[in-house]
DNA sequence: CTGAAAGCGCTAACAA
DNA sequence: TTGTTAGCGCTTTCAG
């Protein structure tokens, strides 16, 4: 017949709580989101509970984690989203049996998903600089950075190890914050534009920055693409209509990839003490969209 | 002592769940994860599990109404965000005393929150009338509607209320289809721009449409709020990058108040049967922000 | 291999 | 009032 058990029941019984936390710094924001729905996707399937918990700072983070707030008695699993977390909030988690998956971070012994970031920083470069650009600039610097975001430093790193590899020199004054916002990314364009010697191409760091820097670049009367190139990385679905060139990175997938992994880790080690099984990265595909935002830079 | 009791241990004792959850159509969607996110810091505030159910179409829908289902078991109360209920189903989680608050959506006897569409509708055409339009589309109207969603059906009653209030009469091939993406806002707008009389003001049902239009009025070569104006509605983080004139709802508020509501409803009612206390609907607040996308008509 | 029984850690009802 | 006890409905272990 149509018996269901009880979960709270089942739970208190057996231990286990059949519930997945993934936890985000800002719930509403695009990758954020779009993470979170690949991942509940997932939970959904394999029939779990799926919980959302927003970290807007590290405050916020070391609560959830701490000890005292047992997340063990609330959740078999923790997918963590570009949140930091110590090594011995690492061994707290293992000590306790509650699995973890990182996604843009990766923990050593747990599964990440995290794409290369330093290979984005060269795949732009590689494509700004194969058009003929010498004079290039950042956007996504080191703003005010609340949850020890290192995504922009590696993705710099990586651009700047391309620019090296060219002989070619980036001006630290081209180098712009932003905290991947739109408005930041006008911000920044604007302060880029201001500069004495100012950029034939610009990275942005996250579609949403360029989408800023466009709409700034346009203020001024340039024209993406063909006096000024723009870079963007997401592949944004508003990317396309304003026809920006991207790196793709499949985000849903970050987050659907993540939560299969949690749960793979968790079947395989149901009460293993310390972190016994390798750490695995898995590394998303990343491609690059032209569009119409680049173009070889303008004779003038 | 730092005593913290088990939550699996006292739902089973207690029979309540201490945990919420909201069902969304769609989690990575501008409008719902924002909304996401306002009712997650309240749960999170008052101590809550706060769960995210995606719900993609009406099948998804009833499995999680499903008596089978057992969402008492799982939560104390239910936030649906544009999600159809029918009567019966409602009916059965007061039976089984699950708390209910919708977002955007009324429901007898229960806590929404949801705009006055038609005032919505009303506001744009009196907006685009006051600027001397008498030539106006509508984008957002009748597409596949796979969540039966009447959002678009109370905007466009508004909007024609006033148009007929003025003698204005909306040409039904100026209405647009359009499922609240910013690519469909580009289509809608390029059909309407193939109309042999293509209108002089229109009105976007979102502003993810209405950047989408006003890429394609670009596209077009027409400077939006000069040639063709145009008003969205929401006030997405992008629309003042763009420029946009738009009806600002309060989308985070919503999110919020919703789940205010929803503790407060299952506070009043730890164990009543049917539904006591009458339907309270929120109205938030909807404010026109004028931008620059909106003008005169173009003496042409 | 099948079936009974002993908790899991609370809450609520009850007795003192 | 305060302290005690009987379940809540499972899972798991242990005996048959």
């Amino acid at each position: 017949m149509s018996y269901r058990p009880d979960p709270a029941a089942s739970r208190l019984a057996a231990g286990r709580t059949g519930t997945v936390i993934v936890a985000v710094p800002i719930i509403n924001s695009w990758y954020f989101s779009t993470v979170m729905a690949g991942a509940e996707a997932v939970c959904a399937d394999a029939g779990l509970e799926f919980q959302v918990i927003g970290l807007s700072n590290d405050e916020a983070r070391n609560r959830l984690l701490d000890e005292d707030r047992q997340i063990e008695r609330r959740a078999d699993g923790l997918i963590l989203v570009d949140v930091r977390i110590t090594p011995e909030q690492v061994a707290s988690l293992e000590r306790r049996n509650v699995g973890l998956a990182t996604v843009g971070r990766s923990v050593h012994g747990h599964p990440a998903v995290c794409i290369d970031d330093e290979h984005v920083g060269r795949i732009a470069a590689e494509h700004l600089l194969g058009l003929g650009h010498e004079r290039l600039a950042i956007i996504g610097g080191l703003a005010d950075d609340p949850m020890n975001f290192d995504v922009p430093k590696s993705r710099r790193r990586g651009f700047e190890q391309e620019l090296d590899a060219r002989g070619i020199s980036l001006d630290p004054g081209l180098v712009a914050n932003g905290n991947f916002s739109v408005a930041d990314g006008v911000e920044a364009m604007n302060d880029l534009l201001a500069h004495p010697h100012s950029p034939t191409a610009v990275f942005a760091m996250s579609d949403e920055m360029a989408f800023g820097a466009v709409t700034a670049m346009k203020s001024a009367g340039l024209n993406p693409g063909i006096d000024v190139s723009i870079i963007g990385v997401d592949d944004h679905e508003f990317s396309s209509v304003i026809d920006l060139t991207t790196i793709r990175q499949p985000v849903v997938d970050h987050g659907a990839r993540a939560a299969r992994l949690l749960l793979a880790s968790m079947e395989a080690e149901p009460n293993a003490g310390s972190a016994t099984n390798a750490s695995f990265v898995h590394r998303p595909e990343l491609e690059l969209i032209v569009r119409a935002t680049t173009g070889p830079p303008n004779a003038t």
